[in-house]
Order: C-alpha cells, then sequence, then structure tokens
DNA sequence: GATGCTTTGATGATGCGTCAACAAGGTTGT
DNA sequence: ACAACCTTGTTGACGCATCATCAAAGCATC
C-alpha cells in the first residue's frame, strides 16, 4: 500500500464510462420496468425467481439466496408486495420456521406482461450495440472480474 | 414490440454477470472505501469534484450537474456533510440565489486518505485483471453505450 | 419598472435498505 | 432428554433517496 497505483488517464476514462453507463442504463432501465409495467426493479428482481419456479412458490430462504438480499429485506419487500397482491405467504409444512413465497395470479400477470418489455430494452439499448466479437470479449471479462470477486468470499 | 426479442442463452449468461459483476464490485468498493477512510460512495462522489477544483469551492448547481444528483439530494447531503465538517455552506456572490460548497481541511484530509485506497482497489479488482486488447473493448463499448443512451435525451 | 416565468436551493413526507434485537423452531452432543 | 447452539423470519429504528411544495432571487417582455 505504501505505493498508490493511480489510474492512468485511459483507466481513468473507461472507469468514468463504466460508472455513467451504469447509472444511465440502470435509471432508463427502470424507468421503462415502472412506466410499463408499474413494477420496480427490485418486484423484478424478486417476481423473476417466483415465475421460473414450476409451482410459483420459493421458500424465502432461497429466494433471497438467489436474488443476493439478506432475510430483513427479503420480508419488508415480501410484506409491500403482499399488500399489492403480488405474492402470498404461505406456511412451510417442512420445516416450521420456514415462509413459502407464492405468486399469485396478479403476480404472473405482472411479470408476464413486463418481461418482453423489458428484454426488448435491454436488446435495445445494449446488445443492439455490440458486434459479435464484442459481446464475447464482455462475456470473458464480466466473468473472470466476477470469478475473482466471489472467490475472495470463500478465503473467510 | 409485437415480437419481443428475448436474450439468447449466451446474451442472457452476459447480462446476468454483468449484474452480478455491478452488485459485488460496487459492494466491494464501497465496503473497503467505509472501512478504510470512514466516507460512504455518495460522499466520495462528493468530495472529489470539490477536491478537483482549485479554490476548493463549487457553487451546488455545478456540483449536482457533475455528479448526475439533483438539488434535493445534493442539499440534503450537503446538510449530513456539513455536520460531520467535511464542507461547509457559503453564500454565493455572484447570484444571491447560490450557494457555494466548500471543502474543509477535515474534508481534504478525508478525500486525500481516501483517494489512494480507493484506486488500489479499482486496479486490483478490476484493470488487474484484464489485457490491453480488452481494455480498449470495453473503452469502445461503454462509450458507444453511454452514448446512445444520453442521446436519446436530447431528443426530448 | 411591473408582471409573469424560470432557476436555485431548502424542507417535510414517504418509501426503501440496513442494522440490531428478538422469538420460535431445528440441530447437535452428551 | 436436556442444554447449548444455529437457522429462519419478523420487527422497529435509523439513514438515505425521491417527490412535491415552497420561498427567494433572477430574468424577460412589454
Amino acid at each position: 500500500m505504501a505505493e498508490p497505483r493511480w489510474l492512468d488517464e485511459r483507466q481513468a476514462h473507461v472507469w468514468q464510462s463504466y460508472l455513467h453507463m451504469n447509472q444511465h442504463l440502470y435509471a432508463e432501465l427502470e424507468d421503462q420496468l415502472t412506466r410499463e409495467s408499474g413494477l420496480s426493479g427490485a418486484d423484478y428482481k424478486v417476481l423473476v425467481p417466483l415465475s421460473e419456479t414450476p409451482g410459483g412458490v420459493l421458500r424465502a430462504r432461497e429466494l433471497a439466496t438467489e436474488i443476493g438480499w439478506d432475510r430483513s429485506r427479503l420480508s419488508h419487500h415480501i410484506s409491500r408486495m403482499e399488500r399489492r397482491g403480488l405474492v402470498a405467504r404461505e406456511e412451510c409444512e417442512a420445516d416450521a420456521r420456514g415462509l413459502m413465497v407464492r405468486l399469485t395470479k396478479a403476480g404472473r400477470k405482472a411479470i408476464q406482461g413486463a418481461a418482453p418489455n423489458h428484454a426488448e430494452s435491454v436488446q435495445s439499448y445494449f446488445f443492439d450495440l455490440l458486434s459479435n466479437a464484442e459481446l464475447a470479449t464482455l462475456a470473458a471479462v464480466f466473468d473472470r472480474v466476477l470469478e475473482n470477486l466471489t472467490s475472495d468470499d470463500e478465503e473467510i
């Protein structure tokens, strides 16, 4: 740590572009999602794994792990989504501590209405702008950076 | 919008990697920043432009524009940072509506202590993992995606 | 130079995310 | 079977972001 390695001009530019791109891309996608389907990004994140599960039911613990949230955040958010009729709480028969989260009909309708538009947005704002070679590079880079971040976790 | 263009397998994988990478990278950088210097990401974002300005003073409006915040958010955050002695509010002589935000000695000390560690983190978690060719590709891609997003704004 | 419009910043209400504390149920070891 | 410990989910408090509203100051047009 004695000699800090400052970003050179090129790196600084890439880093700024990356931060700005994220900021604008997230904002744009969330905006469209909310406008077109009334769902927040958080709602969408919760609904996707539920809609992809055969019964539309998931244990809260698994749902939380899947989307990288802690139990508290999920509990709060489920409460709000339950009030809006998107999901329902059910007992867990296998473990009395557990909670099963069920996708309601309204919830399924919401995610089915939102998903196509969202996919179209991701295509038009991101993938449409990439060549095949660039896509391959991004895949490699993102995986490598992610792998490096998550393998650090296990060292504890 | 009739025929939604779903993500193919490759695209879906890249998109997931991108989202996860962002999540972990942001979390890790913010964690290190907070642990090592007691500054949040928001604090850092505010302090950087101030420390790069000759006098260490910026008009609130410009500061807000620079970091992409609205006036309300900046006002709230300046209040909290002022309480902690990182910045100070001053009158704007040129425009009586305006507010000048001044970096205090403590604020300068904080950002000077935080910046080297932050740069080192960015290097080790991101740039160290990239080849020169990959860096060039990222630069091109990020700029293109960003340009596409921000040029849309002007069409209004 | 008065009227109306815009810009700038502050403020309070509301919703979300994080944290610490808690209760109830499970698990392990003896 | 009992004790100690761990897991799971809920709750309330607090900090931060967003939104609508407001006041004060500039600016423009006549």
